[in-house]
DNA sequence: CGTAATCAAATTGGATCCAATTTGGCAAGA
DNA sequence: TCTTGCCAAATTGGATCCAATTTGATTACG
């Protein structure tokens, strides 16, 4: 099954500000459906009936009915010719298509960020994220607490730079993307056994950080562009780690951000 | 009011592919309803409730209710914090906005159906694509039914290049964007008054074509990308001519494709 | 034995009903 | 007169009911 294994933290405050408009209840199901998808529990090309996840769920089927719409639009499900939705396969490729197309629009919004200039908060926003990081790899280890660090910074800077563009359109494309598992800067992997390699990784993930900042900060559009369209790469290792059989290793840690847009 | 005064074809024959689940009904209050916010019978920033345009509708509050999720999901609507949703307002900056980034994954579309290759059916459909369009302007002038002839296998073009990227995040992303007036492939303008000048236009596009297929078949990605990234801006009349006030001239003709998406 | 037709079961979409939450106004008291 | 509190109206979300369409299966006929 793809993705079995991970063991993704789905119950964290969410960080978004697109409230969709359902109560708890809706939500819930909303949510609950993306992980079961993103798990594996549905297993891609699954037919999905609106009776059964509705019992399965204990709500009734309007939920269920709301909730399947949103996910044919992020893309998680298909709509068969007739009736009926189907589970979409997620393959490495597809998020490795999918964090392609992340570097393309993020690269936009560095480079918009940089013609236009980034305002003095979101700015020192920016340098924050980057101290923050510096004090982090200047222990020369990471620890799993760390990697909760590093991951919420990232979002920040990430979030801060797609504002900074400002540019709504880059903003909505990247949230369709976002609900792809893995595909998303909300979304990092780390591997426990081996924590010194991924602390080179990250230092080197956080370094493009660095000089992407840098090129916004002296109005180098295009070599913004290049570096952040490069760093999406830097998430691109899912797709290295699952290769072909799609199973990942017991030993990885997911960290994920609920999202509820 | 926003639009109001375009003409938009929305009864013409759906060229998408994911149709979505609803019947007929659901249907026609999903395109009713974009055609309202598009043309501007709902005012940007109007609230929307369910049961004023289930009545206004004649459906029931049901199908109201679902087309204003998606509705939301496509950007055209926004939630507020607590109740109701609003028409987002779509200003010209806006347009812009979706504008410049179907530009960047238009082209990085274009770079990857480069580096990876086209395929062989793919590759005489694009040259059949401009064959048509050679003959079109080998006249030397215009017609509206020329035009409708240039929409559709513009249309074409495009499309069959997004597809020989053979990255469905591209699509995906793209699809959002197709769902605000103007900003997509599918929607031209164009300026009675002045076909002369539309036929240099649209000539000068039509060349664009040329020597974006000419980069993609001869495996110049870089250069393809830069091509269709600056061809984007083909559409961007659109924003010049609405200028500040937002209104459109009367001799204007919009030729759009309605999306059921 | 194969094919076609009809009927039943399942599934989905729409409408209506009910509950919960919010908004807005009106009144009472400081 | 201003503020505060309470109540009513409105709006939204969920559940259930009903109709329409589709699937599939069984049976009858060639």
């Amino acid at each position: 099954m793809l993705f079995k294994q991970f063991d993704l933290n789905y119950d964290r405050p969410a960080a978004t500000k697109t409230e969709t408009g359902m109560s708890k209840h809706g939500q819930r199901v909303l949510i609950t459906l993306r992980k079961m998808i993103a798990n594996g529990e549905l297993p891609p090309g699954e037919r999905v009936a609106e009776i059964p996840i509705a019992e399965r769920l204990g709500v009734s089927r309007t939920p269920v009915r709301i909730a399947f719409r949103t996910l044919e639009q992020e893309g998680l499900l298909r709509k068969g010719d007739r009736r009926g939705y189907t589970v979409r396969a997620i393959t490495p490729t597809e998020i490795a298509d999918a964090i392609e197309v992340r570097g393309v629009l993020e690269g936009l919004a560095a480079r918009l960020a940089s013609e236009r200039g980034i305002s003095l908060p979101a700015r020192s926003h920016l340098i924050e994220c980057l101290s923050t990081g510096d004090a982090l790899f200047s222990k020369g280890f990471l620890t799993d607490e760390d990697m909760e660090i590093y991951h919420d910074f990232n979002m920040r800077f990430h979030n801060t730079i797609i504002e900074a563009s400002r540019n709504i359109a880059i903003e909505d494309a990247l949230s369709r993307n976002d609900h792809l598992p893995f595909a998303s800067v909300s979304s990092i992997a780390f591997n426990r056994d081996d924590m010194t390699g991924e602390f080179r990784r990250f230092n080197f993930s956080h370094m493009q950080h660095h000089i992407i900042f840098d090129a916004i900060d002296n109005g180098q559009g295009a070599r913004a562009e290049a570096l952040m369209r490069e760093h999406a790469n830097a998430a691109l290792r899912y797709t290295q780690i699952l290769g072909p059989t799609q199973d990942m290793p017991d030993n990885f840690t997911v960290i994920e951000r609920e999202d509820t847009a």
